[in-house]
DNA sequence: GCGTAATAGTTGGATTTGTAACTAACAAGC
DNA sequence: GCTTGTTAGTTACAAATCCAACTATTACGC
């Protein structure tokens, strides 16, 4: 038993996938569009934009970025000059990253629409079923990583 | 206002993403070391298994897939004989998709680890919480597609 | 029937990602 | 202070994805 009944509907890594892949895309758009950023540029900004100074490998943790990804969309981010690099002197391996003015006002912008974007995707639920969605997806969100720091 | 209350952990697609990959991974480890699959042939292979005989196009329509992804999947998998194509002769634009001895093999190999991995999942939630993420899921999946077929 | 449009699926080339190897700088043992 | 190991970040090459153009076949208008 416990086998005609298995549904696609019912396999939370599929649900998740779709429902992110939904929920990502006019909002995917507008950074694209508008800045011409990539999801991983996007996501290094808003580390920056909201933690302020890191290091590569500090937003690496945080977003669950592999290091390439981050090493080129930093790239990608000061050549458009969004993002300033220097150098520790205290050890002169790591690089601190913060937003330029521009950047600060790109991030700005996209934080205002992602906000707008946001509660416009809360509003096809619920708040009782918000609040839970949010905890389920922190959750699942360390399923296999551990767990705790 | 409404400014420095941004938070990432607040932004449901950010939110959808993490959770998406992170209960990806570990499943994705297992199609692609045991039959050398990727996922867009994982879906194909899915919806093969459950829908039984399907076209490509109705694959992509139901799975939200790009059709050259299909494309490439369906030939791979036909290329390792998990797959069988037929021309339609009522429209021999179409091509009929099934399984294979060896696909269906396949499957069910993969439908009874993904149930397994499932169940792990939905361990971490408890049952109440679990129903509730999947009726949200499933309302996000449809935001910005239309809704309704 | 014939020309135009639509649909199923494929292919080519540029873009993006993944993986592994690499450089540079620091740390620790002895 | 030299060897070995570790960490930060980059680069190179292969693999996968995206987008746009393509072929083949059917549908539609008239």
């Amino acid at each position: 038993m416990a086998d005609g009944d298995f549904q696609l509907q019912h396999f939370l890594p599929y649900l998740l996938n779709q429902a992110a892949e939904a929920s990502s895309l006019e909002f995917q758009q507008i950074y694209k569009s508008r800045y011409g950023m990539l999801r991983t540029e996007w996501r290094v900004l808003f580390h920056l934009g909201l933690y302020g100074q890191l290091t590569a490998s500090e937003i690496g943790q945080r977003a669950r970025m592999h290091k390439t990804k981050i090493s080129r969309a930093v790239h990608r981010l000061t050549e458009r000059r969004f993002v300033t690099r220097s150098r520790n002197p205290e050890d002169r391996r790591v690089e601190h990253l913060s937003l330029t003015r521009q950047g600060q006002a790109a991030y700005d912008d996209l934080r205002a629409v992602a906000q707008r974007y946001n509660a416009a995707l809360m509003d096809a639920l619920d708040p009782a079923e918000a609040a839970v969605l949010r905890r389920a997806l922190l959750k699942l969100s360390d399923v296999g990583q551990g767990g705790f720091t």
